[in-house]
DNA sequence: AGGCTATTTATACACTTGCACAACAACGCC
DNA sequence: GGCGTTGTTGTGCAAGTGTATAAATAGCCT
C-alpha cells in the first residue's frame, strides 16, 4: 500500500511545453485565479511540485504562457504576408483571411487574450509586452498597404497609411472579437468577406 | 487600548453602491485573482464582514459590479442616439465621437472589460449577459445606418444591412481597444476622425 | 549489473482565502 | 434618556494557496 506513484523523465524541452500548454487550458477554463499550480500540474500530468523544478515560480509560468499565446497567433497571422508571386491585394486578402478564421477565431483563444490582456493596466511588463506585438502587427498591415496602393500608382503620405493602418487594424480586431464571441452567428469565411469588404472600401479600391 | 473602530451606518443604496464600485476599483487595479474581499472591504472604508451582510458571496458581488459596468458603458454610448432635430448622418457621427473618447476610452474601463469577458468562455451566465449586449449595439447601429442610407436614397436589403452593422460595429471595437491600450499614441480625436471616415467609406457616402 | 544523478514525488509549512458568528454600537423610536 | 433593532466590527476557522525540501526512482553511463 501507499506505493509511490510512477512516472516517466520526459526531456526538459518537452516538459517545459507541456506545462506552459496546461496553464493555458488551466487559465482558459478556470480564469487567472483558478489556474492554480496544482489544477496545472494535474492538468499536465505530473505533481504540483515539478512546476518549481522548471519555472522560479508562478508568475514566470504565466509570463512565458502568456508569450506563448502570443508568439502562436502572431506567428499563424504574419505566415500569410510571405506568399510568393501573389499580388499586394491578393496578400492582404488572405491575411485578413487568415485572421479571421479558424484556429485565429476561436473562443478560447481570446478567453486566454482577455484574460491576460485584462492585466496590462496593473502590470506594465505585460502592458509592454502587449504595446510592442500591437505595433508589429499595425507595421506589418501598413508595409502591405503601401504596396496595395503602391500597385494602384497611388502615392499616399505618411500620415494617410497612418490612417490607413489603424483602420485597417480596426476592422479585424473588430470582427476577430465578433467571431470569437458569437461564432455560430456567421457563415464560414462571412467574416473574411465582410472584412476583405471593408477594407477595399477604406483603401477606395474597386471592387473585383 | 484595543478600542473597537468607530463607523457610521449609511444607507442600504448607498453602502450596495460603495461596495460595487470598491469591487471594480479592486479587479481594475490587482485582477480578478487580486480582488479579495478583504482588498475590497479596505478600499470600500468597511471591514471584509459586512460584505456578507449585503450580498449572498464574493461571487454575486462580482456578478452585479460586472452589470453595474457594462449600464454604465452603453448608457452612455446609447445617449448619443438620442439626439433630436439631427440628421442621421450626424447622429451616427456623434455616436462614433461618443465611443472613442474619454469616458469610454479609458484603460481602466477596458481592463475590466477584458477581465470580465474573459470569463465568458467558461461562465455561461456572463457569456450570455454579454451576446444580450452585443446583440443590442448591432441592433442599434443597424437601425441608424438604415436611417442613414434611406436618407440618401438608398434601399439595402437585410443582408446587405447586416454586413454594415457588422463591419460597423468592429470599426468602433476596434479602435476603441486601439484607443483604450495606447492612447497616448493618438491626438485627441483622431481616433473619432479616422473612425468616422472608415464607416463612411464603408457605406459609400461622399465625404462631407 | 550496479551505481550516479537529475527528475519527480510527496509531505510540510506559513500564509491567504471566503465565510460564519458573536459581540458591539449607531441610530430611530418611544 | 433609555431601549431595541440591525448595521458593523472583530475573531476564528477550515480549506486552499505558493513554495521549500527531503525522500524516492527512472534512465544513462561504465
Amino acid at each position: 500500500m501507499n506505493a509511490r506513484r510512477k512516472f516517466r523523465r520526459e526531456g526538459e524541452e518537452r516538459r517545459r511545453q507541456d506545462l506552459i500548454d496546461a496553464t493555458l487550458d488551466s487559465v482558459a477554463e478556470h480564469g487567472l485565479e483558478g489556474a492554480t499550480v496544482r489544477i496545472i500540474a494535474l492538468r499536465a500530468g505530473v505533481t504540483a511540485g515539478l512546476i518549481r523544478h522548471y519555472f522560479p515560480g508562478k508568475e514566470d509560468l504565466l509570463q512565458e504562457a502568456y508569450a506563448a499565446l502570443m508568439g502562436r497567433m502572431t506567428e499563424q497571422a504574419k505566415a500569410a504576408l510571405l506568399m510568393e508571386d501573389a499580388s499586394p491585394r491578393q496578400r492582404l486578402a488572405a491575411f485578413v483571411t487568415a485572421n479571421l478564421n479558424a484556429p485565429i477565431i476561436d473562443q478560447r483563444v481570446f478567453s486566454l487574450w482577455a484574460t491576460f490582456i485584462g492585466r496590462a493596466g496593473a502590470d506594465p511588463t505585460l502592458a509592454r509586452a502587449h504595446r510592442e506585438g500591437y505595433l508589429g502587427f499595425r507595421n506589418e498591415v501598413e508595409a502591405v498597404v503601401a504596396e496595395v496602393l503602391a500597385a494602384e500608382r497611388r502615392k499616399p503620405d505618411a500620415s494617410e497609411l497612418r490612417h490607413h493602418a489603424i483602420a485597417i487594424n480596426a476592422i479585424i480586431d473588430g470582427l476577430w472579437i465578433e467571431g470569437c464571441l458569437a461564432g455560430e452567428m456567421f457563415e464560414p469565411g462571412e467574416l473574411a468577406a465582410i472584412g476583405i469588404k471593408a477594407i477595399e472600401a477604406e483603401l477606395g479600391l474597386a471592387p473585383e
